[in-house]
DNA sequence: CCTTGCCTTGACATCGGGGGAAAGGTTTAG
DNA sequence: CTAAACCTTTCCCCCGATGTCAAGGCAAGG
């Protein structure tokens, strides 16, 4: 499988996969003309790859998962270094939606003041 | 008051003062050697910048209010224009709350079942 | 005069995940 | 022979809010 066969059937470009490559998440043989080769396993790495980035992770945040996979393991998940990074994740999600809900809190305050000072203005005056 | 004492005492850097300025958040009078000159009204615009900053809004988004303010309001939120502003806001942070809320039960379930999947390994084999 | 400490504009660097284009090699089909 | 459809590397572009020089003007004190 050449490199845009990979990307279409990832979903992805070629663009991306080259990209992934220099970051050391994706590894490929390379064919006499000098064209990446991959076989259904880096498929299996890529699609790991785009779902992960879809979650939200960053390219370093995913290798673990990649490497867990390219150690044979059916998921990618299974591995401590994943475990310890979905633990992570997960604080940094809860720490994420804890600022978002005192953030919409504030919002909320303020736009009830401002409306409550619209309406008092009007009350008075013709608005 | 020049732009060195305006950064220090709105907590922030002449950069970003010049930064606003460009952006058409700040203005100020040019004294005869051309410095910026400010007043304490620019004062409490920043402020009201670096707050709406640090809430998540972006410098377009907060036009609107220091608008508001340099029209003569005591505060930045009551105007027509800030309102919506907010509204629109905090259906995003509604919508982003929600987001990360289903990311945070995906990541929890594939800990959970990378988990289990550990302990099954590790309860038949040394580990 | 010289240093120190303000100020000015302008331009480049940063971070992440790529997009897009240039300039060229290879292989296959007609 | 040539066109098309692949592939290769390399380099510049994007967003947003700054940080960080560079190179210079201006004011005041010793």
């Amino acid at each position: 499988m050449l490199i845009g066969e990979l990307a279409e059937r990832a979903g992805t470009s070629t663009r991306a996969l080259r990209y992934y490559e220099t970051h050391g998440l994706l590894s490929a043989a390379r064919s006499a003309n000098g064209y990446r080769v991959y076989d259904d396993a880096d498929l299996r790495v890529v699609r790991e790859i785009r779902t992960l980035l879809g979650i939200g992770f960053g390219l370093d945040d995913i290798r673990p998962f990649v490497d867990c996979l390219r150690a044979g393991h059916s998921s990618g998940d299974v591995c401590p270094d994943s475990v310890a990074v979905l633990r992570r994740k997960i604080a940094e999600v809860d720490a994420g939606i804890e600022r978002m809900r005192q953030v919409r809190e504030r919002l909320h305050g303020q736009l009830t003041v401002a409306i409550e000072s619209r309406e008092s203005t009007c009350s008075s005056r013709t608005c």
